[in-house]
Parts: C-alpha cells; structure tokens; sequence
DNA sequence: AAGACTGTGTAAAGTTTCGGTAAATTGTAT
DNA sequence: ATACAATTTACCGAAACTTTACACAGTCTT
C-alpha cells in the first residue's frame, strides 16, 4: 500500500498537476481545496507529508501548519505565491520542512517530497551497541554477525529477522509481528514468508548455540540454552 | 570524557540532526528545546560550546546569549532562519562567536564548532588529523588522498564521501545517511547519485586495500580486511 | 492410529537493487 | 559569452535477493 500525499490548494489546476507527478512516483494523492477539509483529511487520511498552500479558503496555511504542529511532526512543504512570503513564513518559524514558490516546477516538488521522506522514514534504531549470544556476535551498526568468531554472510532481511529475535532472547514472535517489525507494516504477502527465512538462518546458523526454535501455531524465538 | 556541546533549538528535527554528525565527530551532546531550560543546562552540563537557535520558546537566544556574556566566556554559535537576521544580530554586538542560517549544513556546523574549540585553544576533540588505513592516506586539512604514497585526484564529493567513510570503518551507511552529511541535509535528489560517486571512488582507487562494499539493499561501508 | 493441521525444504518465478555508460545539467574559470 | 569541469540524472541489463508454490514431513487431536 503507498504512501499518501495530500495535497492542499484552492485551484483544482494546480492539485491535478501535483497529482499527475506525484502518483507518477508512487506515492497515493489526497486532496482538499478547503483549510477546515485539509484538517479533516489529515486525521482520517493519515498522509506521509502534506502540500500546503499558504492561501486557502476556510482556514489559511500558517494556521493548519500551526494546528498540526501542536499535535505532531508530520512533514509539511508549504506554497506560497510570492518569494517575499518565504522570508515571513521563515520569520516565524513555525516548522514547515520546506518550502516552494508558485509557479513551481512540479518535478521539483516531488524532488522535495521524496528528500524530506527520505529523511523523516529514518526507522529510529534503538540499540545500535554490539550484541552477544552464546557464540553468536552481532553487531548492527556494521550489520555483522559471527559465530565463534567466523563470519556469515547474511543478506537483507536475514539480518534483520535475526536481530529482532536477538535482541529479545526467549520471546515468542508470531509471523504476523516478525513480519511488521521486519517487513514492515504494510507487509501484503504472505506469513509463509516468514518461514523460508527461517530456513535460511537455521541453514548458515548450523553452529550457533542460541538456536531459532519453532513454537508450534504460535511462531519463532531465540533459545539460548 | 567527551566534551560536551549543547544544542538549543525548538525544532526537534534539528536537534536529532545536529546531534547525529556532532557525536559522530566524538563530542557529546545535551539538547533542549526551551530557553529557561537551555540556561539551566548551560550551569549543569558545563558545556563546552553552545549552539543557539535565535527564536526559542522560553526565553530567546539574543537574551541568553547576552546573560552567559556576563558569566562566561563560553562559545556560543548561533543559528538565525534569515540571512537578514544575521546582519541584525552581529549589529548588537552580543558577541557570539559565529553565526549559521537556516537551512544550515551539518558538516558546516561540525566545521565551525571544531574550528571555535581549536581556537579557544582547549585541545579540541578529534581534530582534522591525517588518517590511514590500509595503504590509504587522507588527509583532510589538504584535502589530500594518497595510495601506496601515489595521490590521486579526488573531486569534492568523492573527497567528502571517503572521507566519511574511512572515518567509520566498517560501519555501515545508507544512502540517505550519506546524502545528509556530504551534501547536507536539505539536498533534494536521488539516492543514486551517491551510487555514481561510488562507482567513480572505486574506478579511481583500484589499488586501495581498504575497499568501498556494498551492502545489499541497505547502503555501503569501508572494509578493511 | 487416522485425520487435520502446521511446518520444512527445494526450486522456480518474480521483484528489486546495483553498476556501468552516457547524456543532461549545473557550476566555474577563461 | 564560451569552453571546460564537476555533478546529477537516466536507463538498461545483470545480478542478488525475495516471495511464491508445492510436495512432503512432522505434530496435535480425537
């Protein structure tokens, strides 16, 4: 499932324009040409980022960024008409992510967007100090894993299906959680999936001493013996 | 023990950013979000150096800035949202000791922090000495990259991208990482640029023992072997 | 012990990511 | 303004990885 942009503007014109380039990249496109609707929208649509003019029926840009900002930090890229606004909206600092004068090159509004996502999609890592286990070393900062001191290679989401059952020795993880934590939330497949990674860590891990162990029609943990 | 630099700006955003590549260089770091609380925290923390936003909740930079004047001489850069604001603040003479606008580019901060502390003459944390690894020397005053004692000529962004590199052995960086640090955080681009560049430090240190490996699907690191 | 259900292993199909080349764009010096 | 250098974008084909599919093996229930 994409990601979803709204869009905020009071011309239609300009809304289609940013949806045609937007999309093209992707990404879902809500949209409001209202200030009170934009609000609205915000809660229900749960955008990624929001496209703000700063001239709007209903309730003007500086306020719903206002509004916003009280409740969250939700990335927000406003328009505005002329370039001296820019300065003013700055002036006030009111935690805009960025900004963009009309006419703008719609290429480079979806340029900023994908930036400021980039950005803010950093997935906060909590633990990022090496980790030990029986023989099993790990260490995330250098996506390194060793057993008694012999490097495995291990790809992409091995790595990090073990690290989540590493950090959390004995707990018991459905494949409906690895798969959020791992794959993500708006993981579509199946939880088989799971499983054959599995596999490929019991495959490359035959010598590590804390072993994956199955829990029969519930999931996976990390035993450490 | 590490020093201590303080970060005060009511965006929390910055605050993260600017501690990333700050602690990256071997400083600590405190933060606050707050003026009132930023003054505390000057007393507790006995920080080294101060970074300032001018417009803050609490109380606002200019005053603190004037308050630590009359106790101490402690470093204190400052950072302004309008380049205008810049002219007004070096007019009141509060004496701070440099200034940065909004959007401000992190490895610029660094910069300036590292080159306030080395001139207020305490010996300064990890200082811009010449590095090696392998058969590879850097070094970053000259900007200077040797193989086996031959140079090579680097452009600026294949410097700054090695350079950030063989400072973290082994570690590993996405992409967007290293976008944020060498080309600053508000670059608005693809994350396949830093590919081209790759490629290109590769073809030009061919010879190089520590080599530039990708990580699958995550980014890239300097092994060492 | 049979039946139903859950998990494993293997391999093929599908998708994403990466490296290289070249073209387009931007920046700099003449 | 023009030429040259540096950076960024574009695109393709290859490689690496992920997911699906499916047959078989194991486990639990009755």
């Amino acid at each position: 499932m994409p990601e979803t942009i709204l869009v905020v503007d009071d011309e239609q014109r300009i809304i289609d324009l940013a949806r045609m380039y937007i999309e093209n990249e992707g990404f879902a496109v809500a949209s409001s040409t209202d200030g009170r609707e934009a609000l609205q929208k915000i809660l229900n649509d749960k955008p990624a980022l929001v496209v703000l003019d700063l001239m709007l029926p209903g309730m003007d840009g500086l306020e719903i960024c206002r509004r916003v900002r009280t409740q969250s930090d939700l990335p927000i890229i406003m328009l505005t008409a002329r370039s001296d606004d820019i300065d003013k909206i700055v002036g006030l600092e009111l935690g805009a992510d960025d900004y963009l004068t009309k006419p703008f090159n719609p290429r480079e509004l979806v340029a900023r967007i994908k930036a400021i996502l980039r950005r803010s999609e950093r997935k906060a890592a909590p633990e990022a100090k090496p980790l030990t286990l029986g023989n099993l070393l790990i260490n995330p900062e250098q996506r390194l894993v060793q057993v008694d001191g012999v490097t495995v290679d291990l790809r992409m989401k091995e790595f990090d299906l073990l690290l989540m059952l590493a950090e959390n020795p004995g707990i018991v993880f459905s494949r409906e959680r690895l798969l959020d934590v791992v794959w993500g939330y708006n993981f579509a497949g199946e939880t088989r999936t799971v499983d054959v990674h599995v596999a490929h860590l019991r495959h490359k891990l035959r010598q590590m001493s804390p072993q994956v162990e199955t829990v029969w029609g519930v999931g996976y943990k990390l035993v450490v013996d």
